[in-house]
RNA sequence: GGCGGCGUACCCAAGUGGUUAAGGGAGAGGUCUGCAAAACCUCGAUGCAGCGGUUCGAAUCCGCUCGCCGCCUCCA
């Protein structure tokens, strides 16, 4: 097993991957609260989190991986009063917190299905949402409480932050002292908490909120951070190998999750966070749900776009990288895309069952070799199409399934592709005015040929005269 | 104010001390072809924001300057 290499944001430095048990990755990733539809930018995230899981699979590791789905509750504000952003929707749309969930939740799976997303292994293929794990919840706070990093007061329960880090310490994660982080702090508390640095693990008598439970504290909902302690710990353990998320996350929501985990279990919470930067728009600015506007998936389907040369876009860059947001870089992506589809296409079956070339594997070699140097996709890439130029050059198709090993972390459905193009049947009358088209072209006939032409391309097929005869692609 | 990051060809983007600065897109040339389309091939930065410095050697390290962005409020 070669080794793998990831930036650790607890280190700030590159380190090598060991699990704690060999062989098995542990891997909790923050999932979107669903409110609203998930924009480009969001996609990123999760498709980096897959990338990461399919390279690690590649290096012989099996991945238990958890994704919460947060759909109850936490505020427009960090504070005890504000609006739950579920519960606003809900408002606005007339619907209930529920349906508001459900539907915005099926809107995030269908996403991650058009981008050939996997899910999460742990429960296999279920997505864990919060307000299925309440009680998980209220038994981790009591944790905490009975070991005292916790206190209850009228407005809820919270987190003792600064009898937890102690007098002056600075913060794992965003390495700023408690005074440091938040001297800026815009917002004023009216609240009962004891240190403005608590945060509320349980929030009581807010009777306007709609979604509460019944705790040993009384009626009330969660806290906005410990839903993913809670689930990441009851399925993958009180130590996970690697948690996941977006670069905002680090000085406030996953330095609150070490807090609470570590606070309750007196064990190590997380051994590598990794972050990932930005999408971002015009001007290097960030791409926001409270900026108001943001590119979704189906934006770019609608413009012509495959959900694939967007997988295929954000694999050109550096998950560490913020990526520069625009429709002409994802058209450039989307003529990529269509060079492997073509490449798919055009296998010959019997290239396809035959043992790759030996010239094949040092370019598997690269491949992995650069996965597995804190996951650089983009030159990972370079060597796959490296590799299909290659085979083009020295007409040499037999490297298919050196491809199809590397697509099972590019994720483009290569196989899929092939597959489809080989058994693709045409309707009669398609296949109709194609054989016409022959003989006309055997006649010499080249008018009504072209003629022929016309007439498919307008019935959506590029008509394509290839030494080995005429082939018909439906036109996207 | 504190913390973090970025500036590589027309665009996206790797490379972070050492042979000719990946790859993709666009562009230019070419092969194939009845024509076309598609496909494939070839070529594109003597230079990495600017200026100094360290070094035998720097896009890569250090300093300064200019420009841009993120987090510190919910956010991937």
């Amino acid at each position: 097993m070669k080794p793998f290499f990831i930036y650790n944001t607890l280190s700030r430095t590159v380190e090598e991957f060991v699990p704690l048990k060999p062989g098995v990755v542990t891997l909790y990733s923050c999932g979107p609260t669903v409110y609203l539809p998930q924009h480009l930018g969001n996609m990123r995230t999760y498709l980096c989190t897959d990338t990461l899981k399919r390279a690690l699979r590649l290096n012989g590791y099996q991945v238990r991986h958890v994704m919460n789905i947060t759909d109850v509750g936490h505020m427009t504000s960090d504070q005890d009063a504000g609006e739950d952003k579920i519960e606003k929707t809900a408002r606005a749309e007339g619907r209930s917190p529920r349906e508001v969930a459900d539907y915005y939740t099926q809107l995030f799976i269908r996403d991650l299905e058009m981008l050939r997303i996997e899910r999460p292994t742990v429960p296999p293929g279920q997505f864990c949402r919060a307000t299925d794990h309440i009680a998980d919840m209220i038994a981790l706070i009591q944790r905490i409480l009975d070991r005292g990093y916790a206190y209850v007061v009228g407005s809820g329960v919270y987190f003792d932050v600064e009898k937890w880090r102690g007098p002056g310490a600075k913060g794992r994660l965003s390495r700023q002292s408690l005074e440091e982080q938040y001297s800026e702090q815009r917002l004023e508390h009216a609240s009962d908490k004891r240190s403005k640095h608590d945060f509320a693990l349980w929030v009581l008598n807010q009777p306007h909120h709609l979604m509460q439970w019944d705790s040993p504290w009384g009626r009330g909902y969660p806290g906005w951070h410990i839903e993913c302690s809670a689930m990441s710990m009851k399925y993958l353990g009180e130590t996970l190998d690697i948690h996941t998320g977006g670069l905002d996350h680090i000085p406030i929501h996953h330095e609150n999750e070490i807090a609470q985990s570590e606070s309750a279990t007196g064990r190590p919470f997380v051994r590598y966070f990794v972050h990932y930067a930005f999408l971002v728009g015009m001007e290097g600015a960030k791409i926001s749900k409270s900026s108001g506007k943001f590119p979704v998936l189906t934006d770019l389907i609608a413009a012509g776009i495959d959900p694939m040369a967007f997988r295929l876009f954000c694999l050109g860059a550096k998950y560490r990288s913020e990526l520069a947001f625009s429709l002409d870089a994802v058209r450039a992506a989307q003529t990529n895309f269509e060079y492997f589809t073509e490449f798919a296409r055009s296998m010959p079956p019997d290239a396809c069952s035959a043992p790759d070339s030996g010239w094949t594997q040092s370019y598997f070699n690269r491949f992995i070799d650069s996965l597995n140097n804190d996951l650089n996709t983009p030159q990972a890439l370079a060597v796959t199409l490296e590799l299909i130029g290659e085979s083009y050059r020295r007409k040499d198709r037999c490297v298919w399934s050196t491809l199809t090993k590397m697509d099972s972390v590019l994720g483009l459905g290569m196989e899929e592709i092939r597959r489809q193009a080989a058994s693709q049947t045409l309707p009669t009358e398609i296949e109709a005015l194609r054989a016409e088209r022959d003989q006309a072209r055997q006649k010499k006939d080249f008018r009504r040929s072209d003629e022929l032409r016309r007439e498919l391309q307008a019935r959506g097929y590029e008509v394509k005269d290839t030494p080995s005869g005429t082939v018909l692609q439906p036109r996207r």
